[in-house]
DNA sequence: CGCATTTCAGCCGTACTGAAATTA
DNA sequence: CTAATTTCAGTATGGCTGAAATGC
């Protein structure tokens, strides 16, 4: 029983920093469970998403420092989930697309991050569950563009 | 310009996830110019609420680890915000009591908090927000009772 | 030369683990 | 003797910084 203090519970800010971290941490095992963490996820969708991009781009994009991109996909690479290229006009650039590995193994993740949404979001009905997304997603947008 | 991946967006659980990070990222920003973290302000809070308690009890409440709580009630306490005292009927416990300082000191982190809860909220008018708060009151009290 | 991209090595703050010291 | 409370020391992790290497 972990009645939190009234004063806290009465703040948004802090209601949305704690059940993200919440959510974030049950994401994260059962991403474990397949032997990957949050930024994997994020980049193969990202991937799937808008298809082949340079490094960089992805470390823009996800708003990630560049140097953990590399990390990241040291061990995305060794998993067979995406592939490495040069690219040929500008070899600074290094290309990195999805591989059909990679592609069913981001299909098994979103399932996985389904089922924590629906553990997580059990007490709200559908409209609810929208209700919450539509307001999420503008809260969410305004934030993203008011530090670039 | 910071677009994420449609397929992130479309999911709850990372909404809730990234924008609980900006937003507790913004708050231990404002925060930090007074000089403490969140879980200063946390424990500040907790004993605002419901009095004097002992660490134990504190580190339930709070779901923060034991010693954890010693460090930060060490700042705490040199900073003039809360007293130490050994409860005498039970010597293994250390009974907390916030100061008038210290009481003084919290109303400021809160004011500074509904100032991030006005800059993040801002494309939600009050209904919205009201109805936001709900909803996340709702997940949170679920999630909070689903792990003890 | 300045600038962009990737990579590496290391640091820092947070959270957790394990064990000691004290008292019940 | 077992259990509860506080404290300390060490660990692990993620995100960050700074500089090197390469190429524009």
């Amino acid at each position: 029983m972990t009645k939190t203090p009234p004063r806290l519970a009465a703040l948004t800010p802090y209601l949305l920093s704690k059940t993200g971290k919440a959510v974030r941490g049950r994401v994260a095992s059962r991403l474990a469970l397949r032997g990957v963490r949050m930024w994997h996820m994020a980049i193969l969708d990202a991937l799937a998403d808008s298809g082949p991009r340079s490094q960089r781009d992805l470390a823009v994009t996800l708003a990630i420092d560049p140097s953990d991109v590399t990390k990241v996909l040291d061990e995305l690479v060794s998993a067979g989930h995406v592939e490495r290229t040069r690219d040929p006009r500008d070899r600074r650039r290094i290309h990195v697309k999805l591989t059909p590995a990679g592609s069913d193994t981001l299909a098994d993740l979103a399932t996985e991050v389904s089922a924590v949404e629906d553990e997580v979001l059990a007490p709200l009905d559908a409209a609810e569950r929208a209700q919450l997304h539509t307001l999420l997603t503008r809260v969410f947008l305004h934030i993203e563009d008011a530090r670039g």
